[in-house]
DNA sequence: GTAGTATGCTAAG
DNA sequence: TTAGCCTACTACT
């Protein structure tokens, strides 16, 4: 369920299970062989996430993973499981607690990216990303300058990566409902005002979906207000959202029929009445 | 069990 | 613009 909540949780959760350690890496699909044995051995000294990009800090060189739409990572405590299908990345190690390590491991299947990178390598991948909500660093201000710029809808560029970083579609789908802002709306047209509260909306979603480990982006007091068979004991993907995967239910809302349209390959939800 | 779908991006064309 | 990644989850049989 890789969004940015998801990378930053990961980062936050490799620091924990192999940091101050050395690791093994091994590449047991073989398709990351030659860097796997480029980290093999060397100290976890660190961990970052920027927007979707997870990064391993090894001092000299870093460990780059994008999930992309199928990567997953899992892990564990002691030793590895024996190997099941496609594993592109397998990390042994462990933390160092009073003296005595902490055996853990973590496999890594179908990302999209996992390369090694020296700082330059790493800089210009960096400098194409824009602000990432989740960071302390971010300046909201680099993004509305390109919004506030475009003609493009304010849908597809908060799914730029180049604009805002860690924004997916569920978290663009939802922001720009609980803003009330039609996806369609070129962004030029979106006031300062309203790119604020987006803003900081998505900085308090996207903590929660961190501290969370999953999307959640509806207010209790909504949840009240309409009845969906999708919040009871047989969850589904609209559960405890808006819109995203809600298409044809009723907007919890005003009731509206919530619209869906696929733009630029990927599914877009909205209501038409509460979002203009 | 099996089919269908997807929270994303890259490389090829 | 399109195929590829080749996983996990859901809904259905």
């Amino acid at each position: 369920m890789p969004e940015g909540h998801t990378i930053h949780r990961l980062a936050r959760r490799h620091k924990r299970l192999f940091g101050g350690a050395p690791v093994r890496a091994a590449s047991p699909q073989g398709r990351f062989e030659a860097g796997a044995a480029a980290l093999d051995g060397l100290v976890l000294r660190g961990t970052d996430a920027h927007g979707k990009h997870l990064f391993h800090d090894y001092g000299d060189r870093w460990l780059h993973v994008h999930l992309g739409l199928y990567g997953t990572f899992v892990d564990g405590d002691g030793e590895p499981p024996a190997t099941r299908g496609q594993i592109r990345l397998l990390l042994t190690g462990g933390r160092l607690r009073s003296g005595a390590l902490a055996p853990a491991w973590a496999e890594l299947r179908g990302p999209t990216a996992c390369e090694v990178l020296d700082d330059a390598g790493r800089d210009v991948l960096l400098a194409r990303l824009g602000p990432d909500p989740l960071r302390r660093d971010a300046d909201p201000a680099v993004a509305w300058q390109r919004i506030s710029r475009s003609r493009t809808s304010i849908g597809a560029l908060l799914m730029r990566q180049d604009v805002v970083s860690g924004v997916g579609n569920v978290y663009r789908a939802e922001a720009l409902f609980r803003a009330g802002i039609d996806p369609y709306r070129p962004g030029r047209d979106v006031t300062p005002e309203e790119w604020k509260a987006v803003w900081d909306d998505l900085v308090v979603m996207m903590a929660d979906g961190v501290r969370l480990g999953r999307i959640v982006t509806l207010r209790p007091e909504d949840k009240r207000r309409a009845v969906d068979p999708a919040d009871g004991p047989r969850r589904d993907r609209g559960a405890g959202r808006y819109v995203y995967h809600r298409a044809g239910r009723p907007c919890r809302i005003c009731g509206t029929p919530v619209l869906t349209a696929v733009v630029e390959g990927r599914n877009l939800f909205w209501c038409p009445r509460c979002q203009e």
